[in-house]
DNA sequence: CGTCCACAGGAATGACGGGCGG
DNA sequence: CCGCCCGTCATTCCTGTGGACG
């Protein structure tokens, strides 16, 4: 197919109406079956409109069951009430996933509120000062927002979640306060009981949607999405039934159908059919895990794919040492220095937070303690993952 | 009921490159 | 330009542990 005929497809074709409404990223303004949640953050942070600091909250929920949607929704309702009756807020939202140092967090808060500072070269404490500072100059109440605050607490332990919410205590000009927003249900059991109390004033619990929400959600972002009768019966069924499968996640089930809208788009068809559904399901991991491999170092392709190369030769899954051993036999194929073991453990542990693996840790009794590792993404992408990079074509044989 | 396997994963430390402030 | 501090990746050394086996 020429590429010049995809092109004229997609400009002929009448399937989206506005594709944009699906990306991820975009705020409807209406969150279907969240109106319990929507009214219960608002009433949490009204106060901030008379001029008091509203209660830290917490709030937990797996991923895609609209915490974000809902905190920036109700954040941004509040920042244009609070423009109308000429009260001083700012929201900074980080994302402590992106932004997973604390020294990175202090750099985004600092420029939340209009401070430039470096990417790196001056300390972590200097950093906070400027941001004070900058607050104190301001003299506004500052809505902090942690996004995915677990990766942050794991990674760097929950020093500046401590020292933010004692914040208050220096500022005598300006308020914060904070949401943190994470999707691990039993983070609060790392926490410093301490910070626990401060930060989890108020606690939000955000349920998994089920099917028929979801199919809800769907259609009514398609109703704007997509022109009338594009979609097949069938399709937005199935989109949320295969992201109900994932624990109900919202963000994988418009993502599924703003791909199978684009891929019926491209073959220059007039609907949307459950066909598009499927291969959008394939397409999808397909591109999470490239994108995941290309960035990862090399050691952590190398034992990748051990793992796949494991899990093809034996029946049962493997465990820690056995990819050690492959991936040992691996490197000197290739010519190249091992990692050490505790390190190869971390890696593991890597890939299982990046969701290519997923790691289980089984006490074997007399014969040990291990983790057993299953791959969690389809043999066949990982293969065609790995034909891309020339480095590790023929790794997998 | 104690032992002991096969690891998990914490702590300390070091090498290294980037990007300051002076 | 130098020295300093940073984050990142890696190594070394280490203590901890669930449960089948004896």
């Amino acid at each position: 197919m020429e590429l010049e005929d995809i092109f004229l497809r997609v400009i002929k074709s009448g399937i989206f109406r506005n594709r944009d409404i699906l990306k991820p990223d975009y705020i409807p303004d209406k969150l279907p079956h969240r109106e319990r949640e929507i009214r219960k953050l608002g009433g949490i942070l009204a106060p901030v409109l008379k001029g008091s600091r509203p209660s830290n909250v917490f709030i937990y929920g797996l991923t895609g069951t609209g915490k974000t949607a809902v905190t920036k929704y109700v954040t941004r309702k509040l920042v244009e009430t609070a423009k109308k009756f000429n009260v001083n807020v700012k929201v900074a939202y980080v994302n402590t996933r992106q932004s997973d140092t604390p020294y990175r967090v202090l750099m985004e808060l600092a420029e939340s509120v209009g401070v430039k500072v470096p990417f790196t070269g001056i300390p972590a404490a200097e950093v906070y000062r400027r941001f004070i500072r900058g607050l104190e100059n301001l003299g506004a109440t500052l809505i902090v927002i942690l996004d995915e605050i677990d990766y942050l607490v794991k990674k760097h332990g929950d020093d500046i979640l401590y020292r933010l919410s004692r914040t208050n205590e220096i500022l005598s000009n300006s308020e914060i306060s904070m949401i943190g927003i994470t999707n691990d249900v039993r983070f609060s059991e790392i926490l410093d009981p301490r910070i626990k109390s401060s930060l989890g004033e108020v606690e939000m619990v955000f349920p998994p949607y089920d099917a028929v929400q979801l199919e809800d959600i769907l259609s009514e972002r398609a109703k704007k999405a997509f022109y009338e009768d594009t979609l097949d019966d069938g399709v937005i069924p199935l989109c949320a039934a295969l992201a109900a499968k994932e624990h109900g996640d919202a963000r994988k089930a418009l993502d599924l159908l703003r791909v199978a809208g684009e891929l019926a788009e491209q073959e220059g068809a007039r609907k949307v059919t459950i066909d598009h559904v499927w291969k959008a399901r394939d397409e999808l991991e397909k591109d999470k895990v490239s994108e995941i491999v290309r960035t990862m170092p090399f050691h952590g392709k190398l034992v990748l794919a051990s793992i796949y190369r494991l899990q093809m030769r034996k029946t049962s899954p493997p465990t820690t040492g056995e990819i050690y051993s492959e991936y040992r036999a691996l490197c000197e194929r290739m010519d190249t220095a091992s990692l050490t073991y505790r390190r190869i453990s971390d890696i593991i542990n890597e890939l299982d937070t990046l969701g290519l693996i997923e790691a289980q840790i089984v006490s074997r009794g007399r014969y040990g303690r291990t983790k057993i590792v299953k791959l969690n993404v389809q043999p066949k992408i990982i293969e065609e993952v790995m034909l891309e990079d020339r480095y590790l074509e023929g790794i997998l044989q």
